[in-house]
RNA sequence: GUGAGUGUAGCUCAGUGGUAGAGCGCUGGACUGUGGCUCCAGAUGUCGAGGGUUCAAAUCCCUUCACUCACCCCA
């Protein structure tokens, strides 16, 4: 048996490269539009980083993450998201002394060990933004609609955003509170998963599907109802800015996020056909985590866009690209001449193509037509001999002579014309 | 970590105890120097792996691995 590719890691094949290839230029243009600035994270951090900002109770830091011990024995692991690595960027190169406000973003892949499903893999790739040093809601609201303005650029329609507002530690802890006294009081009717949660992640029991659960959840007290007089002005800030943009969203109360970080607004892009993990982007603010990583008291916001559940809504089109140029020779010395001159095309950035094995003329237009060549160049020894290939256009199925001097000028005239 | 489904040619799949198949794709030919359409021929398989039952196993039994989907959780 031979060796196969790590379980939940996939190989990305020349045919779907276009899509990602498409994401990347798209984030690209958009972000630095919008005035961010790229840069790139290493693949390792030391293990403590995701503890201390994801949450050491986390199912990701529990039992999600890709950690070792190098050869020193420090533990390392493979980042399982972007943002805590940012954030340690933010703080290393202090980049807030140039200025506290920096919008930067990522893309890369990210390690979770998780069963992989639909939508869900070990190594997963990620478009990360984050904006450091704003507090007001208007960011918040830009960051959304940048990602809703990204979503349709992308020709990907029927995403809906949700919004919800999480608080501040001030507003959560009673909130959380009441709300397992609530659970409790309901524990007979919940699932036993969610008899488990009540304590540890009480917001957990929102997004049970389990039917008992939901019909408990209904009348179980919401976040909303608890935020304090900023945090409510906050929320009520980002509704309007969306609002004052035209982008449109839905308030979720019972959206919860599975990272410790997050404080006040957190959203989630949903979409339909993802299967079970139905969200394509997410993400929120989180004011405490710079200075929880040892940096100065600096607000955050971010988000994370799944590129494979991204790629599953991707509008479906065919993409073959081919080459510009078959170069068919027939004979030793005509395949000599094809040989370089195929060479001096690639060198001039035209794809073109000769086939190597020495084959019928017939099998080397087959090769031309299935690898969709545009024009095939044909000399054999009778070209050789009058001094003039023949050019063929293979949509058109029209050939002509042209002298031998002047093929090079001719082919490139007639690509850069787009037809003849 | 839990559950269900599926593993047969490069791909999609048929084959339920008796000589491993089809379509597509691939290579070549008909057309001795012209692609696509048509027709013809050819190549390609440890039937996921290991063990067991049987005169005989792709098929039945056990074990194991992988993939897929779902749970948990998340992008």
């Amino acid at each position: 048996m031979s060796v196969k590719a790590v379980r939940g890691f996939s190989d990305i094949l020349p045919s779907e490269i276009w899509r990602w290839r498409l994401l990347e230029e798209r984030a690209r243009e958009v972000l630095d539009g919008f005035g961010f600035s790229e840069m790139r994270i290493p693949i390792l951090e030391r293990m403590e980083l995701f503890s201390r900002s994801i949450g050491e109770e986390t199912d990701i830091v529990e039992k999600e993450m890709y950690t070792f011990a190098d050869r020193n024995g420090d533990l390392i692991t493979l980042r399982p998201e972007a943002t805590a690595s940012m954030a340690r960027a933010y703080i290393e190169h202090k980049m807030y002394a140039f200025d506290p406000v920096a919008k930067l973003y990522f893309i890369g892949p990210m390690f979770r060990y998780e069963r992989p499903q639909k939508g869900r893999y070990r190594q997963f790739h990620q478009i990360d933004v984050e904006v450091f040093g704003i507090s007001q809601p208007m960011i918040d609201a830009e960051v959304m609609a940048i990602l809703m303005h990204y979503l349709s650029t992308l020709g990907v329609n029927g995403c809906e955003l949700q919004i919800n507002s999480l608080g501040c530690p001030r507003c959560r802890l009673p909130y959380k509170e009441d709300l397992r006294t609530f659970l409790r009081d309901h524990s007979l009717q919940l699932c036993p998963d969610c008899r488990r949660r009540m304590e540890k992640n009480p917001l957990r029991a929102f997004d049970c599907k389990a039917q008992g659960c939901q019909e408990v959840m209904t009348d179980a007290p919401l976040v909303e109802d608890y935020l304090c007089r900023e945090c409510a002005d906050h929320f009520a800030g980002v509704k309007a800015y969306l609002e004052s943009m035209d982008v449109p969203y839905r308030v979720n109360p019972r959206m919860v996020r599975g990272l410790d970080y997050y404080t006040r607004t957190t959203f989630e892009v949903i979409a339909e056909g993802l299967g079970a993990q139905n969200a394509v982007a997410a993400g929120g603010r989180y004011d405490h985590l710079i200075e929880e990583l040892g940096g100065p008291g600096v607000p955050g916001i971010g988000f994370a866009i799944g590129m494979e559940r991204l790629i599953l809504l991707l509008p479906d089109q065919a993409h073959f690209y081919g080459p510009s140029l078959f170069i068919a020779a027939l004979g030793e010395e005509a395949q000599r001449e094809a040989f370089a001159l195929s060479y001096r095309f690639n060198l001039a950035g035209v794809r073109s193509m000769i086939d190597y094995e020495g084959r019928s003329l017939k099998a080397q237009m087959r090769r031309a037509n299935k690898f969709r060549a545009r024009y095939v160049l044909i000399i054999g020894e009778d070209e050789l001999r009058t001094g003039k290939a023949i050019l063929r256009d293979m949509e058109k199925s029209k050939q002509q002579e042209v002298p031998f001097p002047s093929v090079f000028k001719e082919v490139i005239s007639r690509l850069k014309g787009g037809s003849v």
